[in-house]
DNA sequence: ACGCGATGGATATAACATAACATGCGGCGC
DNA sequence: GCGCCGCATGTTATGTTATATCCATCGCGT
């Protein structure tokens, strides 16, 4: 293992149970939510679900299509407003440079992530790398400038991409 | 002059000579495109000026009404053809936390550089911190992580706001 | 004249996101 | 029980951002 105590930027690969990844990922909002004393409808945990389906990120028009996929369509704003709440509680974050959702593997902890996002399998890992972190606020404290939401998103290629390419 | 050898992360406040920064900015373009034998054409030079308009992020659609006020209006390809092309010649950066534009100071580097988004007054300053960059690559490395586009995107608040808020 | 590539115009539509208002439903005081 | 409140969701409409596709034009070499 080459992270032992941290997030880990260890991306999955195909061949995983992503089953306990999802069941994870709900057991934990579950958890943050009742600490929190908001509540985790059943509408937010089936979008929560969604966005877990996969290590990949999510678009919002992605979430409607699998919520309502008929007549009785799901609009817009129910879907944005369980990514809202989601995003509130820290249980998801947003990709801005993909406009898509990405689910949070560490909710109970308040923080600032990067990400690496592979363009081969489209896979994304989320870091929480405190030398990346410091040289950020070192050269924003340099500048007088007063952080607030930092955005650090990673393109490329993920070991196992490298190793045989999607395409090959 | 602040900082003499680095792009800087100057802020400029609301007092300063903007012209000079706008001429300077079409003019390295100019030498920047013909060193790499493409054309600055009246149309990029326009676009490239209306993103130059301030030290602001500026949006595709405000370029658009920029460009064609009334009637004869221009199309949106018009404008984002133009911005694809200011892109890729390393005229522009793309912001894709605000889905807007900025002006490079220093196009004929080629640079991986990093934005400081005061949301005070809006200003966007780019740095090329070099202790970002290292710790960035170092962490990816870990990972085995091949990167290609590194976006860092600092929201916050610059002195100048820090010091005299823009609405008190 | 002819072909060719680059440029930009025109039309249409896709993709992403929010405003504003209506409805349902559960808890709570009384 | 009843009325009221607040939250969650549904509904309608619209605003914002971006791209696909096809076509007209222009400069240029031959």
């Amino acid at each position: 293992m080459v992270s032992p105590s941290s997030i880990g930027p260890a991306f999955h690969g195909s061949g995983h149970a992503h089953g306990a990844c999802i069941n994870g990922a709900l057991a934990r909002a579950e958890e943050v939510c009742r600490r929190s004393g908001v509540r985790l409808t059943p509408l937010r945990r089936r979008v929560l679900a969604l966005v877990w389906r996969g290590h990949r990120a999510v678009k919002a028009y992605d979430i409607l299509a699998a919520l309502g996929g008929g007549r009785g369509a799901a609009k817009p704003p129910t879907a944005y407003r369980a990514l809202d709440f989601l995003m509130a509680h820290g249980l998801i974050h947003r990709i801005d440079s993909l406009n898509a959702f990405v689910g949070c593997p560490r909710p109970e902890r308040g923080h600032s992530a990067q990400f690496l996002i592979c363009g081969g399998c489209g896979e994304v890992s989320e870091m929480d790398a405190a030398g990346i972190e410091r040289a950020i606020a070192d050269r924003a404290a340099d500048a007088g400038f007063a952080l607030s939401r930092k955005i650090v998103e990673l393109h490329g290629t993920c070991p196992q991409c490298t190793a045989s390419p999607p395409g090959a």
